[in-house]
DNA sequence: GTAATTTCTAAACCTAACTTGAGGTCAAGG
DNA sequence: CCTTGACCTCAAGTTAGGTTTAGAAATTAC
């Protein structure tokens, strides 16, 4: 294949890791956005092998696809983030990686405070408040605790 | 009620602040088991609300409800946990915490240590690794980081 | 004794993030 | 020309953890 033709799916596959399905389901989703060539064969460009690798890594950060879909529809041009875009997207992720860390180390802190005491029954337990706990999102399945989507 | 014929499950959903189509679910899923009375309604102990708060604490940090299953049954008897098996599992359960909040606090170094560096689409990144990312899990959906079940 | 709740079962539906399958097209090698 | 492999679309299946719905039976309240 010439240069100039671009990738084709299954090259791009093999570059980022992911699967063929999944990288036409993030397209389904509107986070990547390839052309097409004359026999209607998806081409991407090399930029979007740190597309695909953004998405990942903002996967790993708990991010939702319509979240790292807005992220990334947040820049100029809708390009694929550069080092500065991403300079500035990190200081995002940090925060969204404390309040996960400090959920998990605040239910720690209870537990250690909890264990022996037996109070396992009582809705003054700090364990069990309901506040805290995974709450619905439509009408599907309940998030764990931290994984639930900020807005 | 008479005292002795136990809690029907709207009382017990009322109790622990449930669903009571969680609470039939939980025991398809072999979480608890009520006898039936003569009408055929299912009927609960007390101590069934301290299973439930149990199972629900449990779920917060991050236990899959097979695994909660398999904590359960595996107390003499089957019974609901008491203090001091409370006691006994809670040391299990900080394992699994420490084990979740260490994976993120990893995470959110390899963040700063990459802020601005640009690095992003290198497969040397330290963010951008495979082996420590999202599994497949049977043929279903993947699993956020940190949400994997451990076996 | 009747009305209003509650409960029962079973099956269908829901979300997220994909995968799998069926049936067909496209491009390159021999 | 033919085969092989990669690609296409669209629909349906998968997992977890439930919710919703429908129609019937049991309980409770007045």
């Amino acid at each position: 294949m010439a240069i100039s033709e671009g990738l084709a799916i299954g090259a791009l596959a093999r570059r980022t890791g992911l699967a063929v399905s999944a990288i036409r389901y993030y397209e389904a989703q509107g986070l990547i956005a390839p052309w097409r060539n004359a026999g209607g064969q998806r081409r991407y460009q090399r930029a979007d092998i740190r597309r695909l690798s953004f998405i990942m890594i903002a996967q790993q950060f708990g991010l939702s696809l319509p979240e790292i879909r807005e992220v990334l529809s947040g820049l100029p041009g809708n390009r694929t983030p550069t080092p500065q875009d991403w300079k500035d997207i990190s200081v995002g992720l940090r925060a969204h990686l404390d309040k996960r860390i400090a959920t998990l180390t605040r239910l720690r802190d209870n537990l250690d405070g909890c264990i022996g005491c037996g109070c396992l029954s009582l809705p003054k337990c700090a364990l069990y408040n309901p506040d805290d706990r995974a709450k619905t999102y439509g009408s599907g399945p309940r998030y764990l605790m931290g994984d639930a989507p900020e807005a």
